[in-house]
DNA sequence: GTCATATGAATGAATG
DNA sequence: CATTCATTCATATGAC
């Protein structure tokens, strides 16, 4: 709605000069349909033209950071994408814009809390030994992701939590450091994936 | 009027699930003594998930907006957390947060009063004393925030929003632009706050 | 208890 | 990559 505006303009901006990575995916297609999810809003509002994840694909996504995927080059987004689609409507661009927001996020947590330890313990936390996996560095060759069918089994590694109520103890370090080095990715789980074996085989690289 | 229907389903949602990135930080509230924030959630309750601000917190945080500041760096952001955190729990992410709502919501307000004078005769709907146009221009080098003893001054004023002109736009200079209208914290007392002279000095750059 | 609002928190989408 | 904006979600509080 209130983006109109906006859209107009960086449509245009996009044309006009950015021709980059974005470009390459289809970053103009514009809000076409959105899959309702009943995950967040799925609200009768409709909701005006954000991708809105679905918790698997959410998912997903997180795993593949987890495993150190940073930035995706634009091959390795279309894939996602392409098999994240299973779950509901996504982009190629939804996928470029979540691995930029979720790693600059991440940065700016731990710029904060790091300070905050500095501050208030007065330590010169060193915490920040933790390994910025750069994605140009080591990764994984191929990622063997499964498809996450049912909230039911998935929530458990997840924060998830339905905590909601109360003691929202939930992830009580969402700004600790995850980040390993993708290798445990290898065995992270052979599950049974009852769903059409919808394996994200991701070639980094 | 627009908000009520969200809030329905939010209550549905909680029971749902939900993918938040809750990050618990506080418990406890802090307050330390004093203050008694009689305003805003009387103690008790609100233990878990989210950041209460304390009154003395929301004085010095309306006077920075009050006085220019909109988006405050990293920097500042720490800054004033720090300090803040003198007044009870606080964590630069709430700072940050706070300073993003505040403008958001004022930008958005504006929006609404906008649509509604033109749109038509709606209703006379709060107007709000949303005049209030400040003469900014100087800059200040340094801003002098003085410990709020108690919610003993009135803050009425609340709005003040710059408002500028339309898409005030006060990026033009972010962090070096102070717009001063905060000739009345000069002389807002020097009175003896019981307190660690704990006076904001915020050089905004 | 329901509805409504204020506001903390989060996040998709951009922009430069 | 950092910053910012717009919008949405979540929840405490208060009126009815």
């Amino acid at each position: 709605m209130h983006q109109h505006v906006r859209c107009i303009f960086s449509v245009q901006k996009l044309i006009t000069n950015k021709k980059t990575h974005l470009t390459n995916l289809n970053m103009d297609e514009g809000m076409s349909g959105f899959g309702l999810k009943s995950s967040r809003n799925g609200s009768g509002g409709a909701k005006c033209g954000r991708w809105n994840p679905t918790n698997e694909q959410v998912k997903v996504l997180t795993d593949l950071f987890r495993s150190g995927l940073r930035t995706p080059s634009t091959d390795q987004i279309q894939k996602i994408s392409s098999q994240l689609s299973y779950y509901g409507k996504i982009e190629s661009k939804n996928v470029f814009y979540w691995f930029q927001n979720h790693k600059a996020r991440e940065r700016q947590k731990r710029r904060r809390v790091y300070v905050e330890n500095d501050q208030t313990n007065h330590v010169n936390v060193t915490k920040q030994h933790l390994v910025e996996v750069s994605e140009s560095g080591r990764v994984v060759e191929t990622l063997q992701l499964f498809p996450v069918n049912s909230l039911a089994f998935s929530e458990q590694s997840e924060k998830t939590s339905v905590y909601t109520n109360h003691e929202c103890k939930e992830n009580a370090s969402p700004y600790t450091t995850m980040y390993t080095c993708g290798t445990e990715m290898e065995n992270h789980y052979h599950n049974h994936h009852r769903h059409p074996s919808l394996d994200l085989r991701l070639s980094f690289m």
